[in-house]
DNA sequence: TTGAAAGCGATACCAT
DNA sequence: ATGGTATCGCTTTCAA
């Protein structure tokens, strides 16, 4: 391995001058500044990450923890993330925590070792004291927070626009999945629904569940054409959930969305291959993690945030799945 | 920051102790082993990994670089990393190439300066002699290497068995997709098809791509209903291509798998949902990474590697985009 | 404008 | 069994 003793030593200068003009530091003569930049290229050298790191407390690195990148929503975010870092030179140590407090912490403790320059999570945490020692920046992505920067989208508003637009679409026999409890995201979205629903005149059924997978939902289903059969409009917890519901609903041959509605949310990638197509509430996901590392970048950079709390719009996602408003009444 | 310094003058030793009870090496009495652990507890120290990296030369991040995280057949894979590799005490330091040469250079040199133990790569690359000059240990994935310890999939037999079974189930006239001929592994499932289909009695039709990408597989898609309309059988370069597939030929009303059979190849998690449920060659992503991960974790504890090259069977999944097989002819 | 040298926080060799 | 100290490769005063 070829180190800045090396450099220097060719070049006949010190380890201080290649320093500087490693990091453009201090000054330096042109021309030696271009005879040391010479032997950097010839001897093929390029500087010690971790012992820079040792010196200045900082790496390169940042932190990045995600629930479980498996989930379909979660790769979005984590390419708008590496995508906006990488344009400023950092890179990603990835962790998922499966929403479980022991590897979360065991990651936390990973990042500092490492001395990541700051770190974004998407892991909803019941611990926010977890985050309070930290050394770095935190950023909170898919949730909200008072204390620390956050990028989320409007799930409140999603709730609200996916009602609206099911009973505009002329659905009267409303289902509403309430999606589990614990998961914030899901309970917002579940409210902006209720209010909607609760103020209009159509009936709605509300059907508590505890999971988000494909499997369970599955269950769900059935439960809900055998509970309430007349039903002709359902909102899902998420995208997979709705597919579950396409899913039960073609087995029972009911005709999509000519007798009954589906509208989803997240809009993952897959959902335009369902068929029906799936009409959706749209959170930006992509951009949602692109915004988060631009907020972290910002912390990192030490410059003020304009607003610590960046909420992103939804927006209704008109598939297959539902159907063509009437125009003109 | 509590350094190995504040805990040994706290505990009345010097570092070098506390050194040896942190990595249990050399003699400590069980006594002053003890006091030391203690103090550790007291103050919540953690050794810091980039001073350790810096004298060892060795990290515990292992580098993956990824074409995409966010194409479906990945994350799959990635988890299994993860889940291998932390196990071991390893983490990742994420990188999605996109392909590009340019972008898999700077992560190979991220790699290198921060003293990754091992990497994991991906990417098809082009030139492997990138990989020559690396001072720690690489193991291909996804993709077959003589050079290199690599993991993969049995491709041709993939391509072999969609063959097979589309044949099996009654399919005369079959349309073979052959994908982008610089994806190697596409291209090995699209000569195992062709192997089995030209020794078949079937009469069989051959499109040519160049993508992967659903809506790139959309126009093909129409293409061959158009050029052979009277195809019974599709066998297509991976599940998003059977996908946009089976989305046309519900658009032209084609009756699947009554009137045509579809058969895609990775099944990747969504397969399951679209309809009807898509019929696909598996390859077991979650486990190429698992696999992959363990034969760094070989390289790098430096035990011999039984096999350099290890080769995971795919396997038939019957859904419902092929028709049950006949008993008793 | 440049160089010498003191750290950064670990590990491991060599004494004792 | 324990301690002193050189070392990893870099950054950054401080002097010259």
């Amino acid at each position: 391995m070829v180190t800045i003793r090396d450099v220097a030593k060719e070049a006949g200068v010190s380890v201080a001058t290649v320093s500087r003009v490693l990091n453009s530091t201090g000054y330096v003569k042109e021309d030696t500044r271009v005879r040391v930049m010479n032997t950097i290229q010839k001897l093929n050298y390029s500087p010690n990450e971790v012992a820079r790191s040792l010196y200045t407390r900082e790496s390169r690195l940042i932190g990045l923890l995600l629930p479980d990148i498996t989930n379909p929503f979660f790769p979005q975010l984590a390419r708008g993330i590496e995508d906006e870092v990488h344009s400023h030179g950092f890179r990603l140590i990835l962790g998922n925590s499966d929403e479980q407090l022991e590897k979360e912490l065991t990651y936390l403790q990973t990042f500092t070792q490492n001395h990541v320059v700051g770190m974004i999570t998407a892991t909803t945490s019941l611990a926010q004291k977890l985050y309070e020692g930290l050394t770095f920046p935190v950023v909170f992505l898919d949730r909200s927070s008072d204390q620390y920067p956050s990028v989320y989208a409007d799930g409140f508003e999603g709730g609200k626009l996916a009602a609206e637009e099911i009973i505009k679409r002329g659905s009267k026999r409303i289902t509403l999945i309430k999606g589990p409890v614990n998961v914030k995201p899901a309970q917002e979205r579940f409210q902006g629904s209720l209010s909607v629903l609760s103020q209009s005149d159509a009936d709605f059924y509300v059907l508590n569940t505890n999971s988000l997978a494909f499997d369970d939902a599955q269950k769900w289903a059935k439960e809900i054409f055998q509970k309430y059969p007349e039903t002709d409009g359902i909102i899902a917890s998420n995208d997979i959930v709705a597919t579950a519901v396409l899913h039960e609903a073609f087995r029972l041959e009911k005709s999509v969305p000519d007798d009954l509605q589906v509208i989803g949310f997240d809009d993952i990638p897959q959902s335009r291959f369902s068929f029906p197509a799936l009409s959706t509430i749209r959170q930006p996901a992509y951009e949602m993690g692109k915004q988060a590392a631009g907020l972290l970048m910002k912390c990192i950079k030490k410059e003020p945030l304009i607003q610590k709390q960046v909420q992103l719009p939804v927006t209704f996602i008109e598939r297959n799945t539902t159907r063509k408003v009437e125009e003109h009444g």
